[in-house]
DNA sequence: CACCATGTTCCTTG
DNA sequence: CCAAGGAACATGGT
């Protein structure tokens, strides 16, 4: 579940219940997702810290925490990675098979479960100093994105992906913010026109609150089972069990007709990822044939 | 069995 | 040093 507004209404929901909770044990199942953190000076560190605050930066959840009343704050830094979860269960209630770290607050545990261990629970926080600006914040114009933009000859696409360039972007909104601002994915980024950046700047900060709003008002379970929970960008339905399910315009829907025009949505890969797009509403350049694009070259990769 | 998956980091190549 | 591309990480769903 993790792009910039599902994290932010993640720490929304976590905020309140954990301030003020005290950890009185730690566990750790996996320790590869505290490294470079070991388990000991996890434990160390946290066993009697009290939550203070929870706050996010890009797709990351920041904890701070305080032992005592005057010991110094500590900074605790988590990443869903592509699977992870974060809640708080009774104690009693039996842990997931992939529970990664337990947090355990009274009667409480709190719970870093992620199936496919990308994630991270971390006491080194250096991966905040290369984030870009926050999308949201008001330190983020136009300008500001248009001029990143202007030194990078890369695809916008995978431009966006890069979280030095602009924090909290992933695979979905990238592609769904490309087709909002009508922007084929494939345009080196310094080629794009003023307007165009415009368009862009403004439909990403447009999609990235339009998530977060919805995902406001669906009732998410988030140490619940089956999948899309803690997904969202949902719309009401009445064919879905929830009641609910995900109103993305063209993240995979490819072969589906695009809700502008009705033309096909298409997929390719662009850095090894699916891009999705309306072929029609996000034409790209005319003119120059773009090279080294749908076809890659053979390189023949040695092993160490 | 094959391929795909919401993310980040490391390695290699140019 | 930088940019770009790809693989690796680990597990599960289709």
């Amino acid at each position: 579940m993790p792009e910039l507004p599902e994290v932010e209404i993640l720490v929304r929901h976590l905020e309140p219940l954990l301030v003020g909770k005290t950890i009185e044990e730690v566990h750790v199942r996996r320790a590869k997702v505290l490294a470079p953190t070991s388990v000991r000076e996890l434990r160390q560190s946290l066993r009697g810290a009290t939550f203070v605050a929870l706050s996010r930066r890009g797709k990351y959840l920041v904890f701070e925490l305080r032992r005592g009343t005057d010991a110094k704050l500590l900074t605790l830094l988590g990443h869903l990675g592509m699977t992870g979860r974060m809640y708080l269960q009774d104690a009693q209630t039996s842990l997931p098979k992939h529970a990664a770290v337990i947090l355990r607050c009274g009667s409480q545990n709190f719970v870093f479960e992620d199936t496919r261990y990308f994630g991270r629970f971390t006491l080194d926080t250096t991966v905040l100093g290369d984030l870009g600006p926050e999308p949201l914040n008001a330190e983020f114009t136009a300008a500001v994105f248009g001029e990143a933009l202007s030194r990078s000859g890369q695809a916008i696409k995978i431009k966006l992906l890069d979280q030095r360039l602009v924090a909290g972007l992933g695979n979905i909104y990238a592609s769904e913010a490309l087709f909002r601002a009508e922007v084929s994915p494939r345009i080196p980024a310094r080629r794009l026109a003023g307007e165009e950046v415009a368009r862009l700047w403004k439909a990403m900060r447009w999609v990235l609150r339009e998530a977060i709003t919805r995902g406001s008002t669906v009732p998410l379970r988030y140490a619940g089972e089956g999948r899309g929970d803690g997904l969202f960008y949902f719309g009401r339905s009445t064919e879905t069990p929830t009641g609910y399910e995900e109103q993305l315009r063209v993240y995979d829907r490819q072969g589906r007709p695009c809700p502008k025009c009705a033309t096909t949505i298409k997929r390719f890969v662009q850095a090894a990822r699916s891009t999705f797009f309306c072929p029609k509403c996000q034409p790209g350049r005319r003119g120059k044939a773009k090279r080294g694009e749908g076809r890659k070259k053979d390189s023949l990769k040695t092993r160490r």
